[in-house]
DNA sequence: ATAATAACCTGAGGGC
DNA sequence: TGCCCTCAGGTTATTA
């Protein structure tokens, strides 16, 4: 479901409901996510919420007993509701907080997360390896150029590595690469310094415009407050197989890259 | 080390 | 109505 934005959107949404709070208590229904919830988040019982953060697409959740680091995988969600909302079929986890109401764990698939660490949450295992946030200045055409040089994955596939850069879903580096003009097949080497420039330039945009849309709503994804996201409507190639290109006519065509749909005007990216 | 593939889950939708 | 197939916004584990 979320890709960098809609965790972004997530956070904001859920920064004035929980930090100032306190979690009374953790009930885990079912700790079988991405990784199995581990037995230590019991110790964030009668912590403060400090900050919500992002990183990549985790979730930081600041206490004054640790961090509580929570991933939304691929349909995770999470909302804060009133105690006597009934639990769901697949509401795997409730944090009770001191004002009486539940932040609440939904997550079909499962794919998600919830980890717990008293120390840096960067140095968890699953976070140990990640690249630069797409944002930051560290992200820039110098660096993507060097990250490139002399992999023969395809350009799309790179982008979504978060070893390369974090955050870049498959939605956005569709996106990306039809506002750069560049074919996904292509080897990452084969990237020049000058589609490395654009390539930086459009992604950044792309995600910012995205965050301010409030997100990307293709199917289900819905931001706490049960708003949809917006930036479906601007999407010009995800999707749209066989449809026009919005600049030259020319219909979109799909293939399959890592095992993701992969769409691009044949005619506009090379 | 790198790149491609399989795997983890559930549900929706299409074709027959 | 039901069965079988494919697809889904992510990431790790395994295999060449």
């Amino acid at each position: 479901m979320p890709e960098l934005p809609e965790v972004e959107v997530t956070i904001k949404e859920l920064k004035p409901k929980l930090v100032g709070r306190s979690i009374t208590r953790i009930d885990v229904r079912n700790p079988r996510l991405r990784f199995p919830i581990p037995s230590e988040i019991q110790e964030i019982a009668g912590a403060s919420v400090e900050s919500l953060e992002r990183r990549a697409k985790y979730i930081y959740m600041r206490t004054d007993h640790g961090t509580a680091v929570v991933h939304l995988g691929m349909t995770g969600h999470l909302s804060v509701v009133p105690p006597e909302k009934e639990i769901g079929k697949h509401d795997h986890w409730d944090m009770l907080l001191s004002d009486g109401n539940i932040l609440r764990y939904n997550d079909v698939r499962r794919f998600g997360a919830l980890l717990w660490t008293k120390g840096d949450p960067a140095e968890l295992a699953p976070l140990r390896d990640l690249g630069p946030e797409p944002l930051s200045d560290a992200f820039n055409p110098e660096y993507l150029e060097k990250a490139l040089a002399k992999r023969v994955l395809a350009i799309k596939c790179a982008l979504m590595d978060n070893r390369i850069v974090v955050g870049v879903g498959n939605i956005y580096a569709n996106e990306s690469l039809f506002r750069a003009g560049i074919d996904p097949r292509r080897e990452s080497g084969s990237i020049t310094a000058e589609e490395c420039g654009r390539l930086v330039a459009v992604i950044k945009d792309v995600i910012s415009e995205a965050i301010e849309s409030g997100g990307s709503t293709i199917k289900d994804f819905y931001t706490p407050d049960g708003e949809p996201g917006y930036f479906a409507q601007k999407l010009e190639v995800y999707g749209r197989t066989g449809e026009p290109c919005v600049k030259c006519g020319t219909p979109i065509e799909a293939v399959r890259l890592g095992q993701r749909s992969t769409f691009f005007c044949p005619k506009c990216q090379k």
